[in-house]
DNA sequence: AGCACGCCGACT
DNA sequence: GTCGGCGTGCTC
């Protein structure tokens, strides 16, 4: 870097594609650019928002270098940005581009927000003082004229019309200025609203409090159960960063549910964190942004893509619920927001708190060798009694013929329902039954496209793959023999769990609440607050009846299916289930009435249903983990590539999409060992190769026997070669 | 990822 | 004879 050299100097730019590396760029002259700054460059046919690079550019033939257009005049991504963003790239092989694009992907933030107009008093006297013109004079006075208004915001305060502040203005008494963009969001208060904590609770808090004190990275793992205060303790920890002038980033799987959480967090710090999330309008999005980098908003609550907001002075990052799935990004660049957020606290060496009342197997096993610290928070105060949870043997009450509620289920939901309280019936399964058959020859309704059972959906009037969303109206007659009347539903769904119920509660007011349900999140909402309110007897959902959600007056939660998860091939499927239902019934039992959970079971001893019915979440753990360790997953092995190629690119493309989508829904990462197992998929020509960690060549063959059989069918060629220990990537 | 170019099938 | 499908290649 010459600085007196005659030729242009040219910087690295990341620029928003897959390249495995930065593309060059001259710098023109008079232009200053450093490590960081968001600039905008020429690519091909059009111009892209990029961010330039450490190091050196160069390298690439001369002629093909272009000027940078234009730097944008915005603070430079961090330097822990810039690691973050070669560490994940590194993680997760995927193109480092690929990753700085989910930082950039905000389209006109990168300038200043324009300011707006106001009007500053100038002490200069009216020609006459009108009633009106007093009030507002009476206003300016009493804030020494030294504050700048808004135009609309001046004559609200003043309770006059605009025409009374147009008239002040062209008379001079207010004179135009540009005033600031106000801050998005008031700057929470840590002292605002500080709660009285039980001596548990203080204890966790004053433990959380020290590592936010002590600087420098740690991971703590909150777990305590649902009501035991999780939320109130951790507001203390975030209270803690801000008061060292730390921003402060607040994990959550989904924002669009978590109003609740937005009106605790109002309690508690007088303020609403600003919110982050794909559903958010994009001017919002684009203030949001740029906000969080000039630091003007002190803390954000977002989904996972909020990992990739520009924060100036992030402080210390909280993980809601760190075992939910939702956490995983599954397109594009595959990565667990949870392990990216470790992560960025260990680049950035500020502590990181998981929180959930049913941690995940490896957060527990990372708190249990030491490596995440444990803040355990003792039971529910007192007063909101813990659920007493019944498993439902239905093998000894078994529901009437052809129906799917156990006579025990059904008195437990009638009990609720004279006492005018709510029940909650919940079954992890939307539309009306999981299969159709013909009752004449035997066929059984398949997708074209992927081989599973088409799901009726009965108040559609519709067939629906519930894998890749294919759909096709139920048909009459058979397809296969063309008999009328002989296609038969087979197993329930919520839809048909609803006709059950309202043939037994005719009186009651019940509810169907699923993601089929017409009108989007924001009818979700209006029902959910439906439900809380007292508007309905019975309510029969799938999970997002599960997520965080508090109905007052629900004391009964009956499982409809408590082995439901449990059936399939997912190495995850015991303690998903344990989660799950650990939620669900958690759902009751916060009136400070007796609440009842029931769960009908095939499998009344099956550890997941132990664990449930005894309140012993750690029996569970220790078996779980135990199994794991005694199989073939410990966290440290080798690396195994998986090549996969095709005919062409296309297919090749495909095979490897779909291998690696497995992979993640199978959760073949982080059973591994989160943030130390790299898998991915790298493109070569029609070649494409899958990274997989594990401790023996059999772990590896089992690893893609299981990736191959939860693979969509491959269609043409498909040759899998496995490559155990590739050198390049350890 | 986006975009242009280019090569083969059904239509104004 | 052209429009348009997607398969391929390229972007400092």
């Amino acid at each position: 870097m010459t600085q007196d050299s005659l030729e242009p100097r040219v910087v690295p730019v990341l620029v928003p594609m897959p390249a495995e590396a930065p593309y060059s760029y001259q710098v023109p002259p008079g232009m200053t650019v450093v490590p960081g700054s968001v600039v905008r460059v020429p690519l091909g046919p059009r111009e892209v928002a990029g961010i330039v690079w450490d190091g050196e550019g160069g390298g690439v033939d001369p002629r093909k270098l272009r000027p940078i257009s234009a730097v944008f005049d915005c603070p430079p991504i961090t330097e822990r940005m810039r690691r973050f963003v070669e560490w994940v790239a590194s993680y997760t092989l995927s193109a480092p581009g690929m990753v700085a694009r989910m930082i950039l992907r905000v389209p006109t933030a990168f300038d200043p927000e324009p300011p707006i107009d106001g009007l500053l008093f100038t002490a200069t006297k009216p020609d006459r003082v009108t009633p009106a013109r007093a009030k507002v004079l009476a206003m300016l006075a009493e804030d020494g004229g030294n504050l700048a208004w808004s135009r609309s915001g001046l004559a609200h305060a003043a309770g006059v019309s605009l025409t009374v502040i147009d008239g002040l203005a062209a008379q001079g008494v207010l004179k135009p200025v540009q005033i600031p963009a106000p801050a998005l969001v008031p700057e929470p208060d840590p002292s605002y609203g500080a709660p009285q904590l039980t001596d548990g609770q203080r204890k966790a808090a004053e433990a959380l409090k020290g590592k936010i004190g002590a600087e420098g990275f740690s991971v703590s793992l909150i777990d305590g159960v649902t009501g035991s205060g999780k939320t109130e303790v951790y507001f203390e920890a975030i209270a803690a960063a801000l008061q060292k002038g730390k921003q402060v980033l607040v994990l959550v799987p989904e924002i669009a549910l978590t109003q609740a959480f937005l009106d605790r967090f109002h309690d508690r710090f007088g303020a609403k964190p600003a919110e982050w999330h794909s559903d958010l309008a994009p001017r919002m999005r684009e203030r949001v942004w740029r906000q969080v980098a000039e630091g003007r908003v002190r803390v954000v609550a977002g989904a996972r893509s909020a990992l990739f907001l520009p924060f100036k002075e992030l402080g210390l990052i909280v993980v809601d619920e760190e075992h939910d799935p939702a956490y995983k990004q599954e397109d594009r660049v595959y990565y667990n927001a949870r392990d990216m957020a470790v992560v960025q606290g260990r680049l950035g060496r500020f502590p990181v708190l998981l929180a959930s009342a049913t941690p995940s197997i490896e957060s527990k096993v990372n708190a249990q060798s030491g490596r995440y610290h444990l803040v355990h928070l003792p039971a529910r105060f007192a007063e909101a009694a813990m659920p007493s949870i019944e498993a439902v043997d239905m093998r000894r009450v078994p529901p009437a013929r052809g129906q799917f509620l156990s006579p025990v289920l059904i008195d437990a939901v009638r009990g609720s329902v004279e006492r005018g309280e709510q029940a909650l019936l919940f079954l992890n399964r939307r539309g009306y039954a999981p299969l159709t058959l013909c009752r004449s020859c035997g066929h059984r309704f398949q997708c074209p496209q992927c081989s599973s059972w088409l799901v009726e959906h009965r108040f559609r009037g519709q067939l629906i793959c519930h894998h890749c969303g294919h759909h096709e109206a139920k048909p009459e007659a058979c397809p296969e023999c063309g008999t009328f009347d002989h296609l038969v539903a087979c197993g329930p769904g919520v839809e048909r769990i609803a006709e059950e119920v309202d043939a037994a509660f005719p009186d009651a007011r019940t509810l169907v609440l699923s993601s089929d349900l017409l009108g989007g999140t924001k009818r979700l909402r209006l029902e959910l607050d439906a439900i809380a309110k007292g508007e309905a007897d019975i309510v029969i959902g799938t999970q997002l009846v599960a997520k965080g959600h508090n109905f007052p007056g629900m004391t009964t939660v009956g499982v409809v299916d408590g082995d439901l998860g449990l059936a399939n091939g997912d190495p995850r499927a015991a303690e998903r289930t344990f989660q799950l239902l650990s939620q669900v019934t958690g759902r009751a039992g916060r009136t400070g009435k007796a609440s009842r959970g029931l769960i009908q079971t095939y499998q009344p001893d099956h550890p997941v249903m132990r664990a449930l019915v005894s309140g012993h979440a750690e029996t569970f753990y220790h078996q779980e983990i135990a199994e794991r360790q005694r199989g073939q997953l410990p966290p440290f092995g080798r690396l195994a590539a998986i090549i996969v190629s095709g005919e062409t690119r296309a297919e090749a493309e495909g095979h490897a999409r779909a291998m690696r989508r497995a992979a993640v829904a199978h959760d073949l990462i982080d059973i591994l060992g989160p943030a130390e197992a790299p898998m991915a998929v790298v493109a070569g020509r029609h070649r494409f190769r899958l990274l997989l960690q594990g401790a023996r060549n059999a772990d590896m063959q089992g690893y893609l026997r299981m990736l191959l059989a939860a693979s969509p069918k491959p269609r043409g060629s498909l040759r899998v070669q496995v490559d155990i220990d590739p050198q390049s990537f350890l």
